[in-house]
DNA sequence: TTTTATTTGGAACATTCGTTCCAATACCTA
DNA sequence: TAGGTATTGGAACGAATGTTCCAAATAAAA
């Protein structure tokens, strides 16, 4: 009996994304979102509550499929290491590809919110431990493959490799280089090799 | 025969700045502002333009003051290394002094307004660029005095240190750990021994 | 003390904000 | 095809936004 939405919520999440991550969280009125989505008050309201409501599923719905990049990467190797590489390849192809310089809603909305939102600080926080836990996991394969120095310890090494992707996303948004974005991962990986 | 203004403009851009960092610029309402350098909307405007005017003196006196304590630290030591050292080491500081976790007016302000804001993104590349140029002078010393491995180049290093100096910051705005930072800046600086 | 230039407080402005509401529309089921 | 339910468009709301304006207050100079 129901008409069904004329709308696929997905794309709509991620056009929020686009719009959040250009203008910021408070710099994007509900008129942009109704204007780029295309459809209407109503049907955002009563599908996503309200614009905290909207804008949490679609940074949630950004860091989903940010984490579904990063299993693709990994796919395409057995090599821990290499795995690793690719992560930080593909963020490197990921800031260059957005010529707006836009940068990552994750990073963008923590530094805006993170003291005044505490969803968006769970959020930030919850996604840190977790590309942390990836990152030492994959140390510790890569070292007991022999493929990674056991000089520092996968917790640690974990931390540190998710400090240096941000500090490159932080980079590359301001300037996005690619030569300098190789060199500065080149540099944050090495304390893998030896 | 003018009446002398009643009240000191660097305070008030020192307020103002608490404010913007915690709150975003977007965030941040004139009201807020008046709220909290006690002087009234006049005198904001006679004195800063408007908000915007005011905003960008804000972030420049942030970014001066910022670069007073850096040149603090370097003065405590001749060793180039230990400047770099002691950069990280008062970060960290700064970072869980900061007990609102309100961050880097700087980097929360590039993040949010970096793709819409000229003025801003400006101010957030000549930053970098200034920053990087520090460290690979550091760091040019360094090799020359034997204290730093030659293995990267001077460009390369300040581009590095400069990244993860960012990267530090992202990560303890959102978890400001003592023991998790120390970690982090052992391993982005360990590419200076050997 | 008087004059004068400047600052100051607070009211007022138009605009934009997020949100609500309702009538009209359109789809699915029977 | 007819009925009923959920969606949809657009008008409307009060509150908050950044900004302007003017009269009153004030401190320095004459």
């Amino acid at each position: 009996m129901p008409k069904k939405k004329q709308f696929n919520e997905t794309e709509v999440l991620m056009k929020a994304k686009e719009l959040f991550s250009e203008k910021g969280y408070n710099g994007t009125s509900m008129d942009d979102l109704v204007q780029a989505t295309g459809l209407s008050r109503s049907s955002i309201y009563d599908t996503f509550g309200d614009k905290h409501g909207l804008f949490l599923k679609s940074l949630n719905h950004y860091r989903g499929s940010q984490q579904g990049d990063l299993e693709k990467q990994c796919a395409r190797t057995d090599s821990p290491k290499k795995k690793i590489r690719y992560i930080f390849d593909y963020t490197i192809k990921d800031i260059l590809a957005d010529k707006e310089c836009k940068g990552c809603l994750m990073i963008n909305v923590t530094m805006e919110l993170g003291a005044v939102d505490k969803e968006v600080a769970a959020v930030a926080v919850s996604n840190m431990e977790e590309m942390e836990q990836v990152f030492s996991s994959l140390v510790k394969e890569g070292q007991a493959k022999g493929e990674i120095s056991k000089k520092f310890t996968p917790k640690a090494l974990g931390r540190h490799l998710y400090s240096s992707l941000m500090g490159l996303r932080v980079t590359g948004t301001s300037r996005p280089d690619a030569d300098a974005l190789r060199e500065i991962t080149k540099l944050a990986l090495s304390v893998l090799d030896e």
